[in-house]
DNA sequence: CGCCGGGTTGCGGATATCCACAATGGCTTC
DNA sequence: GAAGCCATTGTGGATATCCGCAACCCGGCG
């Protein structure tokens, strides 16, 4: 399995029964004692799943959870509460949480749903493959490139956009060609579909 | 407020003191005392939210929102649990329910969730109007338009498109020009872009 | 039968796009 | 200063698209 589990709980006996449990499943895990220590080590490229107790002294897991959010991590969470807090469960999922775990926890449930907020997270990475080659291939525009892709998106004819610009129709042309190239189509219609949702 | 609330609850009392809270906010209600009974009613163009119990003799409250989800519904559901359950919150809630209340529940509370459901179902609404024009431009297509735009949008070219349909490229053109006129563009990248996402 | 809509086609000209070949000027990098 | 990338423009021809005008075939409807 790719990914980690990041255990954040300030229950020293939670973090090792925690460690120990995704240790004897072969699950990658890592152990904090507050989320502010986590936040230390926290980058934006990690891969995994966040386990996050719900309460904790000073910044709660679902503080945690929100900072992440803001700082635009889609890491998939599942929270520990040791409450039967119905509004806090209904509340973290309506905000994204991954899932709700009550303590205590049966062991298998536990892992079982690490493993599958583990999987979301790797399928997820996969999906942005294809996109970030596509953001790639935007990239690799030039800026006058990407003003010329703008106009096309917008339905223009090349004499509009030469007008707009206040360059040649040739000069259009060439953009347009380079553009095509760059970004893997064949006429204009492939581009907008190929764009279609971003912008 | 537009829209009604639907309330699905076997027991009376509960029935009659929601169909009084509604009445005394001004909103809307009608109560059934089982999913059953409720779904013979269900037509798929009302227009409101719902307010569910969980537990109820013969079919409960998840399962109906199960079977109206597979119907294609996507009105708001608000469920009432009298359990402190959190799975099964936090599965109603991932399953894409509105909320989640307690019983007993707080009064303003409820109705607040209920306006705020009605307002979400009521902008859901007005999303889809827009888009209902425009299913509506298609369906004024004559079936061989459809079959060039298809292949318009794959991006062809008419004499392509004309090989394919083994008709004369002038009457390409002449699907091209209707289908242009019907869908309101003007160019073959407006038509991807007003249709992509479909299909 | 006459009317109408849908599908079809031809002609011809106005516009656009597609492209190879060729060239200039500005700017950065080594 | 040479090399390279970017932006720019021109010429000219091959292809495509865009459209008005005109016409034919066919099936459903009153």
């Amino acid at each position: 399995m790719i990914g980690t589990a990041y255990i954040v709980d300030d229950d020293e006996a939670i973090r090792d029964a925690l460690t120990w449990l995704f240790k004897s499943r072969m699950v990658a895990s890592r152990a904090w004692h507050s989320a502010e220590a986590f936040l230390a080590d926290w980058r934006n490229d990690l891969r995994g799943c966040l386990v996050l107790d719900v309460r904790m002294e000073g910044m709660s897991g679902l503080e945690l959870f929100d900072l992440l959010s803001e700082r635009g991590s889609h890491m998939p969470v599942i929270f520990l509460s040791g409450h039967g807090d119905i509004p806090l469960a209904v509340a973290a999922v309506k905000k994204g949480a991954f899932d709700f775990v009550e303590k205590p926890f049966n062991d298998n449930e536990l892992v079982d749903r690490v493993i599958q907020a583990l999987a979301f997270d790797a399928s997820r990475q996969e999906r942005r493959a294809g996109q970030a080659s596509l953001e790639t291939r935007i990239e690799q525009l030039t800026p006058r490139e990407r003003e010329v892709m703008a106009r096309i998106l917008d339905g223009k004819y090349n004499k509009v956009i030469a007008d707009e610009l206040n360059i040649a129709m040739r000069t259009v042309e060439v953009h347009r060609a380079r553009i095509f190239e760059k970004m893997g189509v064949k006429s204009a219609v492939e581009l907008a579909q190929l764009l279609s949702g971003r912008r």
